[in-house]
DNA sequence: TCAAACTTTCAATACTTATTGAAAATTAGC
DNA sequence: GCTAATTTTCAATAAGTATTGAAAGTTTGA
């Protein structure tokens, strides 16, 4: 497989990959562009590479910077902005993991805290809803807490830790 | 806050978050519909409480099936269907883990071990494209080898390890 | 202060995905 | 085999999201 084909291919790859991680389609698309280039890019080479427009090329960068997997970069002697991606996957994890755990998990928690104390009216439906309810806050916040310990680890440290854990 | 109110609010809250999980939002509502309720339910009855059609009730259904996080049940004396929810929160986890795993970790997994081997021609390019490929393809078969262990683990124990891990 | 370079906004529109509902298919009991 | 109950399919359409491109806004340096 020749390079060009591969990038296409991996930058296909990660723009499906986005949807999973509630970026859209052509935000992961131009992070994984950023990621594999050498040199920051400008808007315009990013419109060019991915064939989108201005308008559509700005709101995502934008929206990648809001995610800080993105940074602004400045080139001496140039007057347009550049960006680059992250390209520390450690610090890419765990900046994504945090972004999710406040986009995802932090809201449901919320809603559980709040109908966790629906008086038990005796019927079968108040006690299931109950019981339930209890079972997935338990269930979110001891994952809240590990997602935690994971975003504040070190990389070393965490691998390590797992891999004793994990066999 | 009442039951009513409360067991509405849930349902809302999981079908938002079913988007995070690739699930759409009516397949998310149903799925929480399920769980709390004290007895298996028919598709008539699912769609009068979401109040949504019968191919939108029946199609969801297919789907969580396939999820394998809903049961079809069936209950004496009548001839329709009945379905209910996986209520083992662990068990739901593991699940959805593991479907997960399959539909968005594994494909990307695939393609990075595909573009692994271009050749490098020497250019910033491609040393750089290596660099990252090789680092996430690291990253990603880490965590694969995690999730797998989470998938095949008991609750006690897991919680066991991981409370010792994290703290 | 001006004007060129550059960035942002946003209404219009294209594209994608979800939903409906009625017709077709299937199933179960007589 | 027939019929009524039930489930499935799918074309039409509604709803939701993404994208464009041009106009408005902002910044920079001479």
């Amino acid at each position: 497989m020749k390079y060009t084909e591969a990038k296409e291919e991996l930058i296909q790859a990660w723009g499906n990959l986005g949807y999973s991680w509630g970026l859209n389609k052509t935000m992961a698309q131009i992070h994984a562009l950023l990621m594999i280039a050498p040199k920051p890019l400008s808007t315009e080479e990013i419109m060019t590479e991915l064939n989108i427009s201005r308008g559509n090329a700005n709101m995502n960068i934008r929206a990648l910077l809001d995610w800080h997997i993105v940074y602004r970069v400045s080139v001496a002697g140039e007057r347009k902005e550049f960006f680059k991606a992250e390209k520390d996957v450690w610090t890419l994890a765990r900046q994504v993991a945090k972004e999710r755990r406040s986009r995802e998990l932090e809201p449901i928690l919320k809603v559980l805290r709040e109908v966790h104390d629906v008086p038990n009216d005796g019927t079968e439906e108040t006690k299931e809803f109950k019981k339930i309810v209890k079972d997935l806050k338990n269930f979110g916040e001891k994952s809240d807490g590990m997602i935690d310990t994971f975003i504040k680890s070190e990389e070393s440290w965490f691998w390590g830790a797992v891999m004793k854990l994990f066999k």
